[in-house]
DNA sequence: TTTCCAAAAATGTGATCACAAAATAAGAAT
DNA sequence: ATTCTTATTTTGTGATCACATTTTTGGAAA
C-alpha cells in the first residue's frame, strides 16, 4: 500500500469533516489525480484524512453514486476504467448536456458576468502558455462553470459535473502524456456569441469546443492513449 | 411524528442493509411516495426499516447526491420543493437528456427487444384504463429504460434517473389530483421508429412524448399544481 | 520453480455510544 | 392571549468495536 497523496483542499471553518473528505475526493479525482482502476480503501483515507472511517464511508458512497468510483461486487473500491466506448458516450453526452445548459444560461448572463468569464479565458490561456496543465484545466472548468450557473434556476450542472468526474481519471493519464496543450480559441467564439445574446451560437461553439479538445486535451489523442492503457 | 410508510420492496438475499435502505428510499421517491418538503429523520428512518443509523445515513447521503433529498444547513434533511421555474428546466432536461440517449440506443435495439418495449406498453396501457396510477407510472419509467438501456455503453441513463427523482415528489401531487389517465400515443410513434431504425423520429418521438406528459400526466396541469402548492 | 493450502492480516459492514447543535415544549413575564 | 426565556428532547456527527468476508502471506508438496 502506497501512500496516499491528495491535491490539497482549504477547509472551510464549521465544514463537517464528512462533507472535506467528499469535497477533497471528488476534486482529487475531478482533476485527474487517481488512474482508472485505482483501488481506495476507506481506512486508508481515514489515516490520510485524519479522521475515523465514519465519515469517509459516507463520501466514498456519495461518490459512487455520481459515478466518480465503483464499488465492486467484491467489496472492493475502486477508479472506474473506461473503455473507448464509454469513453465515446461521454464525450458525447458532454455535448449535449452543456450546449443544453449554454443555451438556456445565455438570457441571464449580465455584461459583468460576461467580463469576468473573459477573464477566466484569459486565465486559461496564461496557464497553457506556462505548461501549467493542471491549473489550466481547472481554470477551464470554472470557464464553463460560470456560464451555465449564470442560469439561477438550472438543474444540469450537477449532472455535468458527474460526467466531468467520470472523464477525471483520463484527463489524468492525459496530463501525463500530452506534452503541450494549444489554445482553444473556440473559447473566444462562444464570449462573441454571448455578447450578443445568441443562443445557438454559444450552443455550437461551446459544442464544438468540447468535440475538439476536452479542456485544451486533444479528444482523438486521448482516444488513442484509452486503447493502449489496458 | 407520524408513522413512515413506505413502499415494499422486495430484498434479495446477501443485499447489504445499506443497499437495501437506498433501493427502497430511491423507489419511494421516485414514485412521489413523499410530498415535497416532507423532511425524514435518520433514526425514524432506521426504525422504519428495522436498523441501525449507520446504513441510512449513507443510504440518505447518496440520496442527496443524486438530488433525491437536500441536507439543509440545519442539519435537516428534506425532500426537496420544487418552483414552477426548476420544473421547466427538468423538463427540458429530461427531453434533451432522452432524446439523446434514445437516439443512441436505436442501433443496439433487437426486434426481440422491441417486442419486449411494446409489451410494456401495453401494460402501461393495460393499468391506465384501470386506473391503477402508480403501476402506470411505474411501467412508463420501464418504458423508457427498456429503450435506453439497450445501448451496452450507454452511461446517460444514472443522470436520467436523477432527473426522474426530481420530478418524483411532484407526480405523487399529481396523482392525488389529477382524476384520470390518458393514453398516450407517442409511444406507437415511437415504437414504430424503433422499428424503422429511424433514429431522428425515434429522438423526436420520445421528446413529444415528454413534452405532451409526463407518463400520462399532462404537463400544463403539473405546472399549475405547482403554483398552487406552496 | 510452480502449485496449492492454511494461517494471518486487511477490509467493508453495521451497531452502539458520547457529544454538540437544533428543535420543541413548558412556563414565566408582559 | 401573546411573547420571550429556559429546560427537555430530538437529531445529526463522528469515533469505536465486533464480526464476517476477502485478500494476502508463507510454507509445504509436487
Amino acid at each position: 500500500m502506497k501512500a496516499l497523496v491528495l491535491p490539497v483542499l482549504e477547509r472551510p471553518e464549521g465544514m463537517t469533516t464528512h462533507d472535506y473528505a467528499f469535497a477533497r475526493l471528488r476534486q482529487a479525482i475531478m482533476v485527474g489525480a487517481f488512474r482508472p482502476g485505482t483501488s481506495v480503501t476507506i481506512r486508508g483515507l481515514a489515516e490520510a484524512l485524519e479522521s475515523s472511517p465514519t465519515p469517509i464511508r459516507e463520501a466514498l458512497r456519495q461518490l459512487t453514486s455520481i459515478g466518480a468510483l465503483d464499488f465492486l461486487e467484491n467489496r472492493r473500491i475502486v477508479v472506474p476504467r473506461i473503455t473507448p466506448a464509454r469513453f465515446e458516450e461521454l464525450i458525447s453526452l458532454r455535448i449535449v448536456l452543456e450546449s443544453h445548459a449554454a443555451r438556456r444560461a445565455v438570457a441571464h448572463l449580465s455584461d459583468r458576468q460576461i467580463d469576468r468569464i473573459v477573464a477566466i479565458d484569459e486565465a486559461i490561456e496564461a496557464a497553457i502558455l506556462d505548461g501549467q496543465k493542471a491549473a489550466a484545466l481547472i481554470a477551464n472548468q470554472e470557464f464553463h462553470r460560470q456560464i451555465y450557473m449564470a442560469n439561477p434556476d438550472q438543474v444540469a450542472m450537477p449532472l455535468i459535473e458527474s460526467v466531468w468526474l467520470q472523464l477525471g481519471p483520463i484527463l489524468g493519464i492525459a496530463m501525463e502524456h500530452v506534452t503541450e496543450l494549444y489554445v482553444v480559441d473556440r473559447h473566444r467564439e462562444a464570449i462573441e456569441a454571448l455578447r450578443r445574446r445568441d443562443e445557438d451560437a454559444v450552443a455550437e461553439a461551446i459544442g464544438a469546443d468540447i468535440r475538439e479538445g476536452i479542456g485544451g486535451f486533444d479528444q482523438q489523442a486521448i482516444g488513442k492513449l484509452l486503447s493502449l492503457a489496458r
